[in-house]
DNA sequence: CCTGGCTGTGTGATATTGTCACATACAGCG
DNA sequence: CGCTGTATGTGACAATATCACACAGCCAGG
């Protein structure tokens, strides 16, 4: 039940297809859904395992990738705030096990929405059904772009945009070699060379656990 | 409008959700429906194309992949009767552009539902809603896996599997190296040398355009 | 029947990426 | 300080991708 009104316009804000739904169904929404806190670090889903409640994240993200029996792993896409675990929701909908893992990166603030309300505002809301199948087609799309990028980018590239998308505006970028290796699904030693390989060409620099951007356009061309 | 009562036995075989449309909409169904025929070779949706109808197919059977720039491809899954593109779908509702190409393998026969309807049902009819969200969940787990064997699994264990997978019963394919690389999102060299090096070891026999599986279980065993 | 031309296959050379085995460096802490 | 993890660096070698080209089987037109 959620009753602070600061937490009911937040949630609005973030999902306005709460708005969307008749009035009935927001006074239902509110005293259904239940505000859940988890921790940096903890996993959500196992593989294979059944969810029973469809996750609405408001603050802090969720990491769901692949996990490689030689202990790689591979980053499919992230849960940020205003979206949904759409594999939950297909799963719950369609009654398959979860294929994949995912674990909280930062802290997370989220709504559960019990299954039982999930169908039944399916049935009453188009606002609700778009939302649902829109999460659905994005997560299709972000999974297929991961496709295309690992079979048919070289690392060097890879490592080079995923540096100019995630670098704040300072160019920082704190990670550790195997946190970038587990996101893109490659080995750490990989990505340790060509790191080192950029620094040498001048244009980053490293440092433990971070990486700084000093030629935003060289990295420009490399990422192609 | 479908009224060829062999026809219309095929549909609710092949798609049992129809039979579970409220008779209204089961009326509406085959009266709104066309059946479309597509030849071998055609391609279906462009990349970034929108699409105006939901493709139900009833035989044939359609490739959805996706192109590089260096010419590799790879394939993302399969659409086989009974099944909907529901990357089209989900598009469709979602707004957003096809993330892929598509071309018919085998002649397909399809029938088109208009998005209109394909909405209205949505609203109307929980074993309608049920089969949409499925497809989806089924392609997502799907295209997770490809992301899974590009990722992690060696070019021989796919090879092998993929053999042992597609061969008839007699344990023949006939593929050519290029369309094996082409599903597997390798180059035609690879294919051609892990495959000399299967037949070096008896394991298969290769002639022009065909695969001829000689040894089962060898082959299980490289698949891992 | 011969002969191009096309498609499919074979193969060496070289670059990139993945794996294994270690070495070294840095940070926090008693 | 020195200890203990975690993070990074690197050589050697295996697997894969790319490039360049050779050659083999099939077939249509002469």
């Amino acid at each position: 039940m959620i009753s602070d009104s600061r937490l009911r316009s937040k949630i609005l804000r973030l999902f306005p297809v709460v708005g969307q739904l008749s009035q009935l169904h927001q006074d239902e929404f509110f005293g259904v859904v239940a505000r859940t806190d988890l921790e940096r670090g903890s996993s959500v889903c196992g593989e294979g395992q059944q969810c029973t409640h469809l996750p609405l994240v408001l603050s802090g993200n969720v990491r769901v990738f692949k996990l490689s029996e030689s202990g790689r792993e591979i980053t499919l896409y992230r849960i940020e705030p205003g979206q949904s675990c759409v594999l939950t929701a297909s799963c719950m909908i369609g009654g398959s096990p979860f294929p994949a893992n995912a674990v909280i990166e930062e802290d997370v603030a989220a709504l559960l929405v019990p299954l039982a309300q999930v169908q039944r505002w399916l049935q009453d809301s188009p606002a609700w059904r778009d939302f649902l199948f829109s999460l659905v087609a994005e997560r299709l799309a972000e999974v297929i772009s991961v496709v295309e990028e690992v079979a048919f980018r070289r690392v060097d590239a890879r490592i080079a945009d995923y540096i100019l998308s995630k670098a704040d505006a300072s160019g920082r970028l704190e990670r550790t070699h195997q946190t970038i290796a587990f996101d893109l699904g490659t080995s750490r030693e990989v990505v340790t060379r060509i790191l080192k390989d950029l620094e040498y060409r001048g244009i980053v620099r490293l440092a433990r656990g971070e990486v700084r951007l000093r030629d935003r356009s060289a990295l420009e061309l490399i990422s192609k």
